[in-house]
DNA sequence: ACCTGAACACCGTTCAAGT
DNA sequence: ACCTGAACACCGTTCAAGT
């Protein structure tokens, strides 16, 4: 068994994806080296690359298993726009808890694009319980989705003053936004009914 | 006068901006490095650090810059609705101009947060237009250009299809919802009238 | 005033060698 | 199977020295 001279344990992936997220969650994605992180571990750099085939492949894997954390509301029976609500808020309160993590997906087309994430799934879900046809599901979640995370970024960024309530408010303006629009039915996004 | 041996003519601000903003265009921010940089304009990377403080001062400039040469809609009497279109469609155009540099602008809060840029003066202008009261502008104006942003961004980073008859309605989706809501009056943004 | 080379403190990653 | 040190090819930036 060739253990660290250092350490005495074996290195995880869960160890080093543990380690990665927090250094992330502190420095941002900048802040996270595999040089840091090694010595965070208490381990030669290079013993990583046993683990991981490269940083961006580290990155992307604590992305998958952040995102695998998400609580999403479920499909409980009440009103589309309560649930949408509901999604928006889960979301943003995802993103606060890992600001850094969450730029950086909304930074990388592959991670958040793939449509099998449960995000799109309830996103779709409560969409079509708004009446939105089936052809017109995807452009809709695209619209929408962007419109949330745009919101979101900005606020994460500091675009706008950080003051909570003023947060709520704001976040709300968007989703009654959204909530009007569909329920007047939009261009390209015509609900065939309401509720 | 001590002038670069390999050159012959001093280096200036403007030709290290052009040079940079090309170097961005073609192989985004983290395509950009002070040495590449240097060996473009056939100068020695130190020299770069006379005509400018940092990296960062550099990005900060060239962001600056672009932003400047990008043109908006005049306050030419047509309908508020109009204007709001032309203004997404102008975003929209400057953002697939500099696709890399609009990104990082969207990335770091300093650059776009500045209510003195000229998208923000046009935006509150238009939107006082459509009725909406003064002291609901800021945070009205936040929640559009995050909306606008976030398509516009989902496009940049291949989020979704590319193909350009589906952007188009994407953007209009995305602008005919905003319309609705705003005419509609969403909760925090209640217009007084129409038109 | 403007430019330069050497140097410092960092990166991600490859590779051959150790146990 | 897992770990390691040396090395390669990069970074941004400082500093003292050149003209």
């Amino acid at each position: 068994m060739a253990v660290s001279a250092r350490r005495g344990t074996p290195l995880s992936i869960d160890e080093i994806c543990a380690a990665a997220l927090r250094l992330v969650d502190e420095g941002g994605v900048e802040g996270l080296s595999m040089r840091k992180l090694a010595a965070e571990l208490d381990v030669n750099p290079m013993s990583l690359y046993h683990h991981v085939a490269s940083k961006d492949a580290l990155l992307e894997l604590i992305c998958a298993t952040a995102a695998s954390r998400m609580s999403l509301p479920p499909d409980d029976g009440t009103p589309w726009q309560e649930q949408l609500r509901a999604l928006a808020l889960a979301y943003h309160r995802h993103a606060r808890l890992h600001p850094a993590l969450w730029i950086h997906v909304h930074n990388h087309p592959r991670i958040i694009a793939d449509r099998r994430l449960s995000l799109w799934q309830v996103l779709e879900r409560v969409l079509r319980l708004a009446g939105v046809p089936e052809e017109e599901l995807r452009r809709t979640s695209d619209v929408l989705h962007a419109f949330v995370s745009g919101i979101i970024l900005a606020e994460l960024q500091g675009h706008l003053p950080d003051d909570p309530e003023e947060t709520g408010r704001r976040l709300a303006t968007a989703v009654e936004l959204i909530v009007r629009g569909l329920e007047g039915g939009a261009a390209g996004a015509r609900p065939a009914a309401r509720g």
